[in-house]
RNA sequence: GCCCCCAUCGUCUAGUGGACCAGGACGCAGCCCUUUCAAGGCUAAAACUGGAGUUCGAAUCUCCAUGGGGGCACCA
């Protein structure tokens, strides 16, 4: 692989809310550029005024930081080629477009869109491709001009020539040629004095010095038109590389609103904001999103650093890949089980605080190496160690019957056990185990049936961390309480 | 309608003409461990879309078909 430094760069438009499609598309260019020593950039595309959504920059950045890829120059943190920000790079593309008019590549265009859309729907009605009809293509420029200077709205179009054919090249997929009989004179700079996307983004990454325009495969149909700008204007075109889309879990066709809709109720969500309430970890949804077209030998258990030591861009795979979510809980729980202690109490004590629940650290300390492994989100913690955290717990009654026996034999041997358990100093593993289960196997039953019973007392519920641990941090006191309570549960019944 | 891209287990993928009766991971099934739930260990089932060609030899190269995806805006 070549090292080289290389100039990458994330460029979105704020338009919704950032997803995974998003997330990927920014973390390959920054896996190359960290690889290589590189830079990465965040632009964004922000020229569609009408689609624009004050929201969506902060979301994009909130995102990236939670995921740990970090720009090295942005909007917000500034850099050597900015503005980073479209919409304040007016003057740039202004002077550009008219300089490919200069060139002959362009030509101003007066056509109203009322016009354009008619000839549109003629076309398509007599099946011939929706393409500009040429009205102003041969427009005399000094007249052009004129009519600009009087105020004319007007937009500028890119020449595409009649014949010929272009190559460009994506580097995961070869070399692609394209008859230019099928390009349009497509638009490069609206009525409104914005550029559109191909004029923005082709001027953009060439002043900012782009290396690897790393971008979705939605790009790839207008990568000859892109070529064609870039060479107009006597550039050299840079390393582009067409990312595949995600498709839905069932492989057929992409994500739509009633997927991810779908996706919400099952618990998952392909949206950033999500990912984090329903107890994602940064770690986890990276590890996910990476292996989603990028084959990686070996193993797949990866944090960032493992990514940028193995990333290659050679790598990627062209072809779709249908999302899985049973993956990204896979990717999630090995990733939290790999945490240090004091890291993952760090991590779940915003859940507990979420639900109100007084967590004292001592006691979170405890905790988080019995559920460690029992956690699939960060948010599992709840079901698991809420408990501990409040003053009493309600068993259901008929939870407090062991499989196989009668309430009132269940109530004997919660007594019995109570009996065991206050004659001693204090529960421990150490010294509760032993002689609980010598005391199961005097009164012939099975560790299930009695510890079942002391877990549902002393937790309330059926499914809980291991009982003796989880016993010593309640503490003897709170443990003898419950279980008498129990057994007065247990009689009434 | 036209143009472009893609095609290996259910899913993500390894594989760049012989080392492939196709490897890994998730999921699924079974077993082991086990006080619940997990985690962990072991085992199993599971794929080269089809057809022509090139070649001594093809998952790998070519063509066609089929399927899937994307695009054809003064949106990105």
């Amino acid at each position: 692989m070549n090292l080289k430094p290389v100039r990458t760069r994330f460029a979105p438009s704020p338009t919704g809310r950032m997803h995974i499609g998003n997330a990927r598309s920014a973390l390959y260019p920054f896996l190359l550029a960290r690889r290589t020593g590189g830079t990465f950039i965040l632009r964004i595309e922000d020229t569609d005024q009408k689609r624009y959504s004050p929201t969506a920059e902060a979301e994009l950045i909130e995102g990236l930081g939670w995921l740990g890829i970090h720009h090295d120059e942005g909007p917000d943190i500034g850099g050597p080629f900015g503005p980073y920000r479209q919409s304040e790079r007016r003057a740039i593309y202004h002077e550009y477009a008219w300089k490919l008019v200069d060139l002959g590549h362009a030509f101003p265009c007066f056509c109203t869109p009322a016009r354009l859309e008619k000839v549109r729907q003629e076309q398509m009605k007599n099946k011939q491709n929706p393409r500009y009809d040429g009205t102003c293509r041969g427009l005399e420029l000094g007249e052009a001009r004129r009519r600009v200077d009087a105020g004319e709205k007007y937009v500028i179009r890119f020449r595409m020539p009649k014949e010929g054919s272009i190559t460009a090249t994506d580097l995961l997929r070869g070399e692609i040629v394209t008859d230019n009989s099928a390009l349009d004179d497509s638009v490069l700079l609206k009525s409104d004095g914005l550029p559109t996307y191909h004029l923005a983004a082709m001027l953009d990454d060439h002043l900012m010095e782009i290396t690897h325009v790393i971008r979705g495969s939605e790009w790839l149909p207008s990568m000859p038109l892109h070529v064609h700008i870039i060479r107009a204007f006597g550039w050299d075109e840079p390393e582009f590389v067409h990312l595949s889309v995600f498709l839905k879990p069932s492989g057929k066709g992409k994500l739509s609103k009633r997927d991810t809709d779908q996706a919400m109720k099952d618990g998952y969500s392909i949206f950033l904001g999500d990912m984090q309430d329903l107890g994602y970890t940064p770690e986890g949804v990276l590890n996910w999103i990476a292996l989603m077209g990028w084959g990686v030998p070996e193993d797949d258990l990866l944090t960032l650093d493992d990514m940028i030591a193995r990333f290659d861009i050679h790598h990627l795979t062209p072809s779709p890949a249908a999302i899985n979510f049973a993956k990204l809980d896979h990717f999630n729980g090995a990733h939290i089980r790999s945490f240090r202690t004091e890291d993952l109490a760090a991590r779940l004590k915003p859940y507990f605080l979420r639900e109100n629940l007084a967590v004292d650290d001592a006691t979170l300390l405890k905790i988080v190496p019995l559920i460690r492994e029992r956690l699939v989100t960060l948010d599992d913690c709840l079901p698991f160690a809420a408990w501990f955290f409040r003053e009493t717990v309600e068993p259901k009654p008929e939870e407090l019957v062991a499989k196989g026996l009668t309430a009132s034999q269940s109530a004997d041997a919660a007594r019995k056990s109570l009996e065991v358990l206050a004659g001693l100093p204090e529960i421990t593993p150490q010294t509760a185990e032993p002689p609980m289960r010598a005391l199961v196997e005097r009164l012939s039953l099975s560790p299930n049936q009695v510890f079942g019973i002391l877990r549902v007392a002393v937790t309330g519920q059926t499914v809980s961390p291991p009982l003796f641990e989880s016993m010593e941090i309640v503490g003897k006191e709170k443990v003898l309480e419950r279980v008498t309570r129990a057994i007065v549960m247990l009689e009434k019944m």
